[in-house]
DNA sequence: TTGAAAGCGCTAACAC
DNA sequence: GTGTTAGCGCTTTCAA
């Protein structure tokens, strides 16, 4: 291994001008600069990460910025994932602050503001509420700090990271479980678990998705139903909603209310498909009564997340912009604690 | 974030002295560890790592012992893994050093005895064959260092890692996935594309797994029929085989075999469950005539391996003893490149 | 049983 | 533009 040390004396410079070469400092004539980026080609030169990293001497801070997750069972799990790569990557002077919001875009916007007049060295957030989101976004950018973006996509091609899922894709792979289970001129129930505002863009790429499937297969003959369970603010569910369906889509984390119904009434042979491994679809998942679940695999989103502004800010690499999670399709069978 | 230097003036000793007691080299009276261990515990002493490993200046080198990937592709998928791995732990001063062996018991043989001639500070490999794989594994041992297994397990309650798939777990999915999509009275061949030595013992659980799922559930009624496919060493199909078959279950990576077979004889409406993203199943997932592919994740195997050596050697973290990969169903619908 | 000190390789401040 | 050097925190050797 190779040595900034070495690299001076072959080229007869100082390792302080090497440095200054290495990491564009400039003040080096262009001779010197030729010179040593031969020397550094030629024998394949690695800047020493530890020695690197002891001499840098930073700590990095990062602020993550999610929804309150002891109101919404779901956030809990890219927390996990943070904490994980939190305790991986604390020794290496790596540190992380929480923010949370109530799930209202007012909540978000005041502790949005309250975030762009703190310094941090990176941030990851999750985008839920698209106009306030994105005008947060143009502002944290001015800091110049890496930002990492979950679970919501709100902007393609920024100068951001974001790493979730493929909403769209998600409905297409449900209706193709759906419709492997089920026989033509079958009933399927769309079932929407969400008040009004609620009803975020991946909630709506899902449903496309899923119509999308049957899309060229009218010789399944299926009949849809689309039916809102929220009344007021409140589950309104009837065995009615029920009569000749042959299985139920649920585009958002909340299948488990539905299984709870069919188990509570009786009613027979009910595909169910939903999303997210909350402890309650488990409960249905492993009775039997939901039949698919569909991960978007949260804990693995924070995990990455953090991973990526830990390897951009400490191993200083370069990684693609986005990455979609793959989407996991969990059933009784193969489900792990 | 307290040091070693700070720590021993508050403790009046000298650095070398605090050294000794946090790495238990001895030499020191058993009231200065007292002390020592009292101050690191009240201010959260944390090893920097950068100053360690820097000081400490070793190369780790790694040896990793697989089948040749140019004979199997399914080999080459770990050892993409494990590349990964190796880029990214490179410059942390983590090497690796590759033997492969070919697909049959003597040449593993004979590559382990080379292997344990040689030192290296750790060890990741594929233990397919089960004796040699046990005596070699016993041998490697006395060497004392951390050892790795993938793919198959050969000993449980060993001190070593195993990372790798639960096979019976695999075939009861598989089976799930099957009678979700037939009806009762229906037919599944069991099609077995493998030399009679090649039956491996994970072959041999995942269809131990499959039957299982179908053990409390008389009622499908569903008929059952077992091929070996393989005759004097050849694929040996006919479309007899595939007589009011509704649905084809193989055990091991070779389904697009029984795919394209399907596809050229113009066989309608047969279901086809196999494992493995190898190119050709692949492709006839995506064509539509393989419906799931179940993935047991070898480029992660590989990772984690190679992983959990670098936390182990580099880091001195310990780790859990066993990993189950979760077990991937892979559609047309969730495949992504 | 303990202390002192060199050195791991790099960064960055300072002097010229 | 360039060279020199202190210092990051830890490991390890040598001397006492």
């Amino acid at each position: 291994m190779i040595t900034i040390k070495k690299i001076a004396e072959l080229a007869n410079v100082s390792p302080g001008t090497v440095d200054r070469i290495i990491h564009n400092r400039g003040q080096v004539t262009q001779e010197n600069i030729d010179i040593v980026n031969a020397l550094i080609e030629k024998h394949g030169y690695k800047r020493n990460i530890f020695a690197s990293n002891l001499a840098f001497n930073k700590k990095f801070r990062i602020a993550v910025f999610l929804p309150k997750h002891n109101e919404l069972e779901y956030w809990k799990l890219p927390i996990y994932g943070i904490e994980k790569a939190e305790k991986e990557y604390g020794n290496f002077g790596f540190f992380i602050d929480y923010y949370y919001y109530k799930y209202d875009s007012n909540s978000f916007k005041k502790n949005a503001e309250k975030l762009l007049k703190l310094d941090y060295d990176g941030l990851l957030f999750a985008p839920i509420f698209h106009n306030e989101s994105l005008s947060f976004l143009n502002e944290y950018t001015k800091k110049n700090v890496p930002i990492i973006m979950i679970d919501s996509n709100i902007v393609e091609n920024y100068n951001q990271y974001y790493i979730g899922q493929d909403a769209y894709q998600t409905g297409l792979l449900s209706a193709k479980l759906i419709s492997y289970g089920i026989k033509k001129n079958s009933s399927i129930l769309i079932a929407k678990i969400a008040k009004e505002n609620d009803i975020t863009s991946i909630f709506n790429q899902r449903v496309k998705g899923f119509y999308s499937y049957f899309e060229n297969k009218n010789e399944l003959n299926i009949n849809f139903k689309e039916i809102n369970i929220i009344k007021n603010g409140k589950v309104y569910l009837t065995k009615e909603m029920f009569n000749d369906i042959d299985a139920v889509y649920i585009p958002n984390s909340r299948s488990y209310i539905v299984a709870k119904f069919i188990k509570n009434n009786n009613l027979p042979n009910i595909r169910i498909i939903g999303y997210d491994l909350l402890q309650q679809n488990i409960e249905y998942l492993k009775l039997g009564y939901i039949d698919f679940l569909i991960n978007q695999k949260p804990e693995e989103q924070g995990y990455i997340g953090i991973t990526k502004l830990y390897k951009k800010l400490v191993l200083k690499e370069e990684s693609n912009k986005n990455i979609y999670m793959p989407i996991e399709i969990i059933t009784k069978e193969n489900w792990i604690e």
